[in-house]
DNA sequence: AGCCGATCGTCAGTGCTGCTGACCATCAGC
DNA sequence: GCTGATGGTCAGCAGCACTGACGATCGGCT
């Protein structure tokens, strides 16, 4: 197999370039992440939950463009882990509001360091202004329109 | 940067351009391929089938990227529609030649015609150049080095 | 006050994917 | 004709997200 031209033209699919860029980046990410016991799609929920406003479970699963049903697992493992709690908001007694311990925002803080630094190695394989460019195509491609504000989205 | 909307800068994250970008063209192929009873994951497997030399299921698996486990129910879906059939290899009887059926290479034909249309409008909300970049772009992000052999992958 | 529809979090169940591990048939070398 | 490797198959498991249901709570209405 390993000739070299992809027999079919398998890298002319959009769909499988899009697919493996991520599955690539994942598993990078994935490995620098590990060590700090944590993986993107965690600290993608540490971020929103970051916010200077107080958010309910549902208002985070909605930032992130996860179900509702899905959170519930996320944040039971952020508390599991003393990453976050789960406090009654006193103003709707209905609503979790999910906050970020000391801990969780220590591991955010070196977490988005080495996220950082993996999107840069990630990248460097492209020449300097192809990588900025790569960047502004997707954000247009994943969130729908041009410019927009990109409103809600889906997955993590 | 982009101040706008987007409570934390979601859209900067790489991981979540990928898979969000890949999400949404999934769903656009997945529509317009509906209407001919195949999806694109169906179609990459026939294209990949087409291929001049016969190739058996593991080989086929290989150039697909996905697992030989996961190629037997590819196969199977293939063989339940008529558009390929399995045949005994008499050079070695171990493997399975997967061969296109006419009905096979028909649906391909025009399911190609389908991808290359959905691509197209997919990534017109890009200025021309700009699309011809993200391809070359991905490309090399997807199978890991410049313009390097790719040897083996991994999934769809 | 009491009721009723809507909302939030939770959980059980389902479907889809992809993997591992085992199995049998077959092959290749001795 | 053994023995070890290889190809296809299958059962089982794990991750992920969704649906549908439930109890608790809220808010508006009467």
């Amino acid at each position: 197999m390993t000739s070299d031209a992809r027999p079919e033209q398998l890298t002319d699919r959009l769909g499988y370039l899009l697919k493996h860029a991520h599955l690539r980046y994942a598993e990078a990410s994935a490995r620098a992440l590990a060590p700090l016991g944590t993986d993107g799609r965690e600290l993608a929920v540490l971020a929103v939950l970051a916010s200077d406003v107080p958010l309910s479970q549902q208002e985070a699963a909605g930032r992130l463009g996860v179900d509702r049903t899905t959170m519930v697992a996320l944040v039971d493992a952020l508390e599991a882990k003393s990453l976050a709690e789960r406090v009654r908001s006193p103003a709707d007694r209905r609503k979790n509001i999910v906050r970020l311990t000391d801990a969780g925002r220590q591991l955010l803080g070196r977490a988005e360091d080495v996220r950082l630094r993996t999107e840069r190695e990630f990248l460097a394989a492209l020449p300097a202004p192809d990588a900025d460019a790569l960047l502004a195509t997707l954000r247009v491609l994943a969130t729908g329109a041009a410019g927009a504000t990109g409103a809600d989205d889906r997955n993590s």
